[in-house]
DNA sequence: CCAAAAGTGTTAAGCATACACCCATGC
DNA sequence: GCATGGGTGTATGCTTAACACTTTTGG
């Protein structure tokens, strides 16, 4: 491709970079893999990669998740883009930063390990090239807002989960425990769950009622749930 | 400067567009100029341009701002990064979106007459080119969710303002009217207005009493007010 | 004196919070 | 039968929201 109309001088490198967070019913997890191009080769990395001349941000940052890690149908959403002149010793690269937060599965677990991509608990997080620590930080602080202000779940707890699972994922985002009653109450008045006649005996002898997400909220999100009154915070409640 | 040494392939170019947000204690309005090169020249246009190879994102932004307007010291905050193929006719162009919401003083208007800028009034804004209105669009949505989760005013406002110029600010951001009764309620008892002893006449005979900011609020925030609760919505009443 | 905007107080309803006990079951 | 986690209800205080009249003063 010939050099650009506009400015025949200006030399910027675009890269996108994805901070997936899985939720595995216990804990809230950050996937990571070794890059593999110098500088810093071989250390832990979002992941992220340049994106193509042909590709949008938006589907340059799926298919470079696919192409690291085997994930795909990942609702991706943007950050926040990385500009600071030295971010990248080599050359100057901005990078767009995208997030998504999903269910841990089997599926995914080997598809990420056949990929050299890793897990990592959230407070077990290695060091990081370049600015990769601050956009982590970025993204809790953005997962935490959006989880305040919309109940989110579909594709990220399995298809039928329970009520103390959700909890343990509120209680992870924000690193806090509620208190279970009030959690429910709040919860429930959403309207937005189904209650199912089956239980899961998996982490208890009585067994927990499974719930399903009513549909109508957003199939592709697995962070926004639409047509939500964005004035009605989901999560106020912080006290025990 | 020689070419990429990741990817001697990628001819990406970076802009940044601007949304500027205008409040002259009446109206809000948003700042347009007239492109100044090819494709679409002369039409209207968000203040953007392309950025240099030695300018962060948030330098080149601010930068940019100046020389296409005066304006200076204007705190922007990065919106969005735009990144279809297509967006831009001419070639592959990303740009990274900020946006501020100022106030609009004579010094202001002098400066940006002189360089071919004209603030529009929100309902009268006419076709812009490229996804500049939907930058608009989206711009607009993030002023409403900072409004309703923090309060705003240094630097929005004149250094001293009376409520009711505070009221008619945010029924503007809302399109919408809030109760004077409580809306003052509701300002005062977030505890960082100082109400001084001087009046002001200019709308009414009774003259309304002139607060000011109290200090401690974020100086170099246009919009964010650091230290606040972002749990407690400031606006949620939309009732009259 | 009157028009026009500023300023003020109360009540009812809804929501958040705190808190303690019973239930079902596998072992 | 008991330990474990699941499930439920109520009382209090705070915030929101609805609502109407008085004050000031320039003209």
């Amino acid at each position: 491709m010939s050099a650009s109309k506009y400015d025949l001088n200006q030399q910027i490198t675009v890269a996108v970079d994805c901070i997936i967070f899985g939720f595995d019913g216990e804990n809230l997890k950050l996937l990571l893999f070794k890059r593999k191009v110098e500088p810093f080769i071989n250390s832990w990395s979002l992941i992220g990669s340049l994106i193509k001349n042909s590709d949008s941000l938006d589907d340059g940052a799926k298919k470079i998740l696919y192409r690291l890690t085997g994930l795909s149908d990942v609702y991706l959403q943007q950050l926040k883009t990385y500009g600071e002149v030295d971010r990248d010793p080599l050359e100057r690269v901005i990078s767009v930063a995208y997030y998504s937060l999903i269910r841990i599965e089997q599926f995914h677990l080997d598809s990420i390990q056949s990929h050299d991509a890793e897990w990592f608990n959230l407070d077990e997080v290695p060091e990081l090239i370049f600015d990769h620590g601050q956009m982590v930080q970025d993204a809790i602080r953005q997962l935490r807002a959006q989880a305040s202000n919309q109940p989110f779940g579909v594709e990220l707890l399995p298809e039928l989960f329970t009520l103390p699972q959700l909890q343990t994922l509120y209680e992870k985002i924000y690193s806090t425990e509620f208190d279970s009653r009030n959690f429910r109450k709040k919860m429930l008045s959403l309207g937005i769950f189904i209650k199912t006649d089956k239980k899961d005996k998996s982490s208890s002898k009585k067994g927990a009622f499974l719930y399903k997400f009513k549909k109508g909220g957003s199939a592709s999100s697995a962070i926004a749930y639409e047509n939500f009154d964005s004035f009605r915070p989901v999560v106020r409640f912080l006290g025990k």
